[in-house]
DNA sequence: TTGTAGGCGTTATCAT
DNA sequence: ATGATAACGCCTACAA
């Protein structure tokens, strides 16, 4: 590693101190011209840079938002990609931190970031995280947090999301629209978040259009094709076996599908599929994959700027929690009557 | 921002030095027992937690490695996943930052990384990137910087690749295998030497099997799933269309057998098809794509391995290069001969 | 207009 | 066993 230039480093060279070197490549008002200009000349030719850590040190601020997420999915990826838009425009570094679902994970990462060096927080937790001490103590050091995507039910803090009840209704009222009686769920684990809001946004339609809920239509399992595989497998070994499914994510839709093909099932006569998040993938498969869309590169642009509000901001923001709207994208696998 | 607990407030409150302090907490050998124990009871009464700007600005290292990708799609968000992997294990965390393609938004973050912030650098290089003062200036500044996947050709510097002209060959020598005659490629853009690489293996094979190479057959576009399908269209209206296609990336693939399908073509029989990256997807659509699949995941953790290589070690390794070899997963869109 | 001194939080070195 | 001091690189009073 070179030795960096510094500021006494010019400042012996050209005979002057360190604070007059500082104030001519900041621009200060009282300096005598001739002298700035040589300094700056200097500073040039010597590809003179500030060293970041030390104004950090300083001003206790390192200008790195950190961001910790499951994975880098499609859709993580996504909102990421919509949160680094906003960052970099506002000033920010990134830092993209991936839990790889684990909660163990997730706690390193957070207190590696959590050491003085991020100035701020984006998270969304990992599936298998059921308690927030570490999102806590983001707080208790009163570093600002936002949380996105998947929340962590029970913390006060802005929030940005999508209507995950909406998605849910959405998928479920297009089935019923289409003529399903029977729809089963394929549901993530029992203490996701946002799992559990699709599931009521189901649970409602069908009592709204007087269906009954039968619980056995009703799987969790992981957020997994193989998983949802299987489980459809079962699902349509039933007596009673649904004539429709509502996967919570479209992988699982994936895995859904390849259960029913191999059944020898057709889509949507036989029976119906729509997923949740409106991958690529679902417009390519055969037959396509109707599936409900969440604005995800525009939910992460809202959480960047959330954030840098809360940043700046001396106002409480903690219940502040904006919903993002989803939009239903109707594709072959559901579409029975044509329309 | 609450003001963190610091070694002299500790000090303070016990009427010690913060040297001692700073001791106590370091299991430093001579301390008095008592006063140990004292020290450390404060401290995790108080969350004390040390300052890592403050330990950077002193040892003149962060502990972060920055990594420049062009995007998070499927295959280099998994090589981020082994980089991060690695990192984690060996104590570094991780910073990612995405180019989205653009020359400019590389510039913008690597000169963000490169401020004093980052011990190391892995960089895979955006597709408009066709200049490297900027990687060169990472060098100049004597930090650690390592290329993986797109390569900055004539840059001497420690890389890790796939072996590109092996996996064109591997795919070219396959569709001839299955009795193709005129293979055409869908190339990246002219500079991208990933893809250029890749035409490489072509071209010999085309040459070892003896058959007459024409440059029609070869069209440069857009890593894009659009630009591919444009460009299949325009190859399947040419008097002398080809039999099969190469695609440089499976999303160019995945375009092409739109157009494919809309010609009312058939894959193998009319016409075969293999992609590149082995995405999940290939296994998905219908009919299932045949592709060259590199291991992303262990590409990332090779580079983020020899990285810290570097970084600990005084040897010269800029003249390393480490290549890891595809594999060809054949599929329905191009086994014709039904093996 | 420029210089000096002190501080950001830590550790290493040298004293005590 | 503990304390004082200097140093990392920068900035902001305050002094000259």
């Amino acid at each position: 590693m070179d030795k960096q230039i510094t500021l006494s480093d010019l400042a012996k060279m050209l005979n002057l101190s360190t604070s007059t070197i500082s104030r001519c490549l900041r621009n200060a008002p009282d300096v005598n011209p001739i002298t700035k200009k040589k300094v700056l000349e200097l500073a040039s030719e010597l590809n003179y840079e500030p060293n970041k850590l030390a104004l950090s040190l300083l001003n206790k601020q390192t200008n790195i938002i950190g961001v910790i997420v499951a994975n880098l999915d499609y859709v993580l990826a996504t909102m990421v990609k919509g949160i680094d838009e906003v960052a970099l425009e506002a000033g920010y570094t990134v830092m993209v931190c991936q839990s790889n679902e684990s909660y163990g994970r997730e706690l390193v990462n957070t207190s590696r970031l959590l050491d003085s060096l991020v100035d701020g927080f984006i998270v969304s937790v990992s599936s298998e995280t059921k308690m927030y001490d570490h999102l806590k103590k983001i707080q208790t050091k009163n570093k600002p947090l936002v949380l996105f995507d998947r929340l962590a039910a029970g913390l006060i803090a802005p929030k940005v999301r999508l209507d995950n009840i909406a998605g849910g209704r959405l998928a479920t009222q297009h089935l019923i629209d289409q003529g399903y009686k029977k729809i089963a769920v394929l549901a993530g684990q029992e203490n996701l978040d946002i799992s559990n809001k699709r599931l009521d946004g189901y649970l409602e339609t069908l009592k709204k259009n007087k269906i009954k809920f039968d619980k056995d239509l009703i799987v969790h399992c992981d957020f997994n094709q193989d998983y949802a595989y299987l489980a459809t497998k079962e699902l349509l070994s039933m007596k009673k076996k649904p004539d429709a499914i509502f996967t919570i994510t479209d992988r699982m839709a994936i895995g859904a599908m390849l259960a029913i093909k191999e059944k020898g099932l057709s889509m949507p006569d036989d029976i119906g599929l729509i997923g949740f998040n409106n991958e690529p993938i679902t417009k390519l498969v055969t037959p396509s994959i109707s599936s409900i869309e969440q604005p995800a590169f525009e939910l992460g642009k809202v959480a960047a700027k959330l954030l840098i509000e809360v940043m700046n901001n001396e106002a409480d923001l903690s219940n502040r929690e904006i919903v993002l709207e989803p939009k239903i994208f109707v594709r072959e696998s559901s579409n029975k009557r044509r329309i």
